[in-house]
DNA sequence: ATGGTTGTCATACAA
């Protein structure tokens, strides 16, 4: 039975909630997985996409910052949300589906949004980036310990971490920017291995082909340049791992009206 | 080496 899973980091759920409605027209996913909904619970559109088939709507937002939710065709058996960094901020959510989800029943999905980390790659001089090493630490913990990839699990979101050298436009060029220096990789990786999760996406399109999901508001002509990273993930659990289909990179919603910077990216299993 | 853009909330700050 097919079932097809997204995550898009929306960068306001608010202003893009009929982006959202255009790519669950042409998309249809079972599940989509927003990041950065930057909207607190109780002014959240949950009519907009109810109208469209996606009545199982699990949110946990914040006012301005952060924020993550689940849209589903399907319902959830339970949904959760981690504190990571003993911090308020709202960067994950996880849901198991119900028995109504058919070939997917049962199997769990968690959404993580991980902190940007700001601009210099040093945790001692900035913050952002000690709080974002932390975030990966505190991730890898979890995986060896609450094993979230052991069973039928996925996990998606906006990881912000570019971890493979064609993940980014110009490795080189990108080892001391944010998102793609070694140390913050090498703790990805190790979340990656920690859990045993596999690369959907890298499964599908291996090195050195390039792949990006984030273009840059600043760049002039981001189609032109094309100065992309892959920050936007798509891991399965070894037991999903055989189940694994097809992968798409939504790369048009780059140049829709008022895009976000990120666009979807949706994975398909055979479940 | 620098600045380039966007969203939120209210004038900086995070990305």
């Amino acid at each position: 039975m097919p079932f097809t899973i997204a995550t898009w980091n929306i960068n306001s759920v608010r202003l893009r909630a009929g982006l959202v409605g255009d790519m669950l027209k042409q998309h249809a996913p079972d599940v989509l997985c927003l990041q950065e909904t930057k909207c607190p619970d109780d002014r959240f559109p949950l009519g907009e996409f109810r109208k469209l088939g996606y009545g199982h709507i699990a949110i946990h937002g914040q006012k301005g910052y952060h924020g993550v939710a689940v849209l589903s065709r399907h319902p959830f058996a339970t949904q959760e949300s981690r504190v990571f960094c003993d911090r308020v901020d709202c960067r994950h959510i996880g849901v198991t589906l119900g028995p109504e989800a058919g070939g997917a029943a049962g199997v769990t999905i968690h959404n993580f949004y991980v902190p940007a980390g700001g601009d210099i790659p040093d945790p001692v001089a900035n913050e952002k980036f000690a709080h974002k090493l932390a975030f990966l630490d505190e991730m890898r913990a979890w995986c060896g310990t609450a094993r979230p990839g052991s069973g039928r699990s996925i996990l998606v979101g906006d990881l912000n971490i570019a971890p493979l050298e064609n993940d980014v436009w110009s490795h080189k060029q990108m080892l001391d920017v944010v998102s793609h220096t070694p140390l913050e990789c090498d703790k990805l990786v190790a979340v990656q291995g920690e859990g045993g999760w596999v690369d959907a996406m890298r499964q599908l399109v291996p090195e050195p082909e390039k792949l990006f999901t984030w273009w840059s508001y600043r760049a002039q002509d981001w189609a032109l340049s094309n100065r992309g990273r892959r920050l936007d993930h798509v891991w399965l659990s070894q037991e999903l791992a055989g189940a694994l289909g097809g992968m798409t990179i939504v790369r048009d919603a780059r140049g829709w009206e008022r895009p976000s910077d990120h666009v979807p990216v949706l994975v398909s299993l055979d479940v």
